[in-house]
DNA sequence: ACGATGATGAAC
DNA sequence: TTCATCATCGTA
C-alpha cells in the first residue's frame, strides 16, 4: 500500500476544507513498538474566533492557545470529568481553528471495526493530554497518512454538529463530515 | 433519560 | 473560592 505522511501543508487551510479532505485518511499511532492504523470517517470543524460553538470564541485561554497556533499540531483536551478530545489545529498561526476527529475504523483479520465517537477513539488509541501541543509527525508517535488504497464506493455526507445545543446559531451548521459506505 | 466525574472559565 | 458548564459514553 503507497502512502505518505501528511505535512503542515496539508494542515495550513480552512478547518472545512481540511475536514472534508481529511476523510478516509488514516491516523497512525506507534506505541511499545506496535503500529495501529485508523481510518477517520467522522470529523468535525471548528472555525475562527466567531464560531460559537468553538472553544476559542471566548478569546486565547490556556486550554486553548494551541488553537492558536501553527497548523498540524494536536489539540487534546479533556471533557465531562473523563473523556479526551482529539483534534488536529488547521489554518494559519493566530487564527483559531481545528478539526475534531469523532470516528474510524480499524481493520483487523479483513474485518472492518467501526470506533464510533471520539472519546473511544482517544481511549482506543491511548491518546491523552501529553499529545497537546505536539507536531503530527511519526516522531511523536501519532500522525497521518494519506491513503491510496482504493476506496470502494463511499460516499461524504454533512451535517450538524453534535453536542453543541449551546451555540445558537452556529450549532445549526454543516460543519460535521461523514464517508459512508453508500451501496 | 441520566449519572459519572473533574477541568475550565467566569463570577463573586 | 465557588459555581455552572461541558466538542461524551454506558447503562437503563
Amino acid at each position: 500500500m503507497q502512502r505518505r505522511k501528511l505535512t503542515k501543508k496539508f494542515f495550513n487551510r480552512r478547518a472545512l476544507v481540511v475536514a472534508r479532505d481529511i476523510l478516509g485518511k488514516i491516523i497512525v499511532r506507534r506505541l511499545n513498538g506496535k503500529t495501529v492504523s485508523v481510518m477517520i470517517i467522522e470529523v468535525e470543524a471548528y472555525d475562527g474566533p466567531s464560531d460559537r460553538a468553538s472553544h476559542a470564541h471566548v478569546g486565547k485561554t490556556k486550554r486553548n492557545e494551541i488553537m492558536f497556533g501553527e497548523a498540524g499540531r494536536w489539540y487534546v483536551y479533556f471533557v465531562y470529568g473523563m473523556h479526551w478530545m482529539l483534534n488536529i489545529v488547521t489554518s494559519k498561526k493566530g487564527y483559531p481553528a481545528a478539526v475534531l476527529i469523532r470516528a474510524g475504523v480499524v481493520t483487523r483479520h479483513g474485518k472492518e471495526i467501526p470506533i464510533n465517537g471520539p472519546a473511544k477513539l482517544t481511549k482506543f488509541l491511548k491518546i491523552d493530554k501529553k499529545f497537546n501541543g505536539l507536531p503530527a509527525i511519526s516522531k511523536t508517535g501519532l500522525w497521518l497518512e494519506d491513503s491510496k488504497s482504493l476506496m470502494p464506493s463511499y460516499r461524504i455526507t454533512r451535517g450538524k454538529r453534535i453536542g453543541v445545543e449551546y451555540a445558537g446559531a452556529w450549532a445549526k451548521k454543516p460543519y460535521n463530515f461523514r464517508m459512508t459506505k453508500s451501496e
